[in-house]
DNA sequence: TGAATACAGTTGAAGAGTCAACTAAATAAA
DNA sequence: TTTATTTAGTTGACTCTTCAACTGTATTCA
């Protein structure tokens, strides 16, 4: 591709974005990888608010993580599988999973940490903290402006 | 979700962009059934190219949309399915095909041109030009931060 | 109480993404 | 001119996403 600046300057939000989001992805896993851990960027974000919260339903994992039940399922699946978390049925409301990390999954957890940091560090690279701020409110008001409906 | 704008403010900068990507990928496929057109986000973003070059090499495609060959590969296939474009075995090169659009293809194009931009309306509505801007300088920044290596 | 509705989660099918391994054709090097 | 390397594209295996249709379990309200 000879004249790939000119190209990019000529891309639409749509392409850009879908683009950046491929490239974050890949280099998180590259980055996890070469470290030694197998793990994706979306079974990371499913992890954290499991971490955080010491034990969440599926239903709570989808509102933090923005993704739909379905794809909550198929993650909490592959996680269960690496034996990273597991599912305990709700004693009250028997519609509930509570998923839990294991042992494996707090250390894998923490393990991630320093790649997650890393990774960050290499994205915003020479990027500066107002153009960041800039950024990330943009995200958000897309975010509101495709809100329901 | 009780308080979603305090979450949304933690957010941080993967999360929200691969939240965005789903938005906007989800909301134009949206648009597009509402207006009796079926066609993805991404089958689109190849459509595009084809159209403005007349025909196209896989590889030529895969260049200009930042994505995977393995990835081209499968959306022709789904564009040839549907009947939207056909593969054409180059004479000159016999390991490249020519990717061409049908009078279908041209048709849809057209179609779907006045809902990629109802969408992207939609997408950057009060939004500042110049925070549209800097979040597409940001996009770009990434993009050169996280090429090759 | 009993029927209708809402909610949590799963499943199936189809489109995309990645990586790795593979044809087959073109080009470079010996 | 053979041999080696590069390049274009495909295939397989696996993950993620979306939609629609489906269990079961709670909740609402008549």
């Amino acid at each position: 591709m000879e004249n790939k600046d000119s190209l990019q300057f000529h891309m639409n939000m749509g392409k850009l974005i879908s683009s950046v989001h491929n490239m974050i992805t890949r280099r998180f896993v590259q980055n996890a990888h070469e470290a030694g851990l197998d793990i994706s960027l979306d079974q990371w974000m499913v992890l954290g608010p499991i971490h955080y919260h010491g034990d969440a339903s599926q239903k709570l994992l989808s509102d933090f993580c923005f993704k739909d039940k379905t794809s909550i399922t198929r993650i909490v699946n592959t996680l269960e599988k690496k034996n990273l978390v597991v599912r305990v049925p709700d004693q009250l409301d028997h519609r509930v999973n509570r998923v839990i990390l294991t042992n494996a999954g707090k250390q894998l957890f923490n393990d991630v940490l320093p790649i997650m940091d890393k990774t960050k560090k290499e994205v915003s690279r020479d990027i500066s903290k107002s153009d960041i701020e800039t950024f990330k409110d943009v995200l958000t008001k897309i975010m509101s402006n495709l809100e329901n409906e």
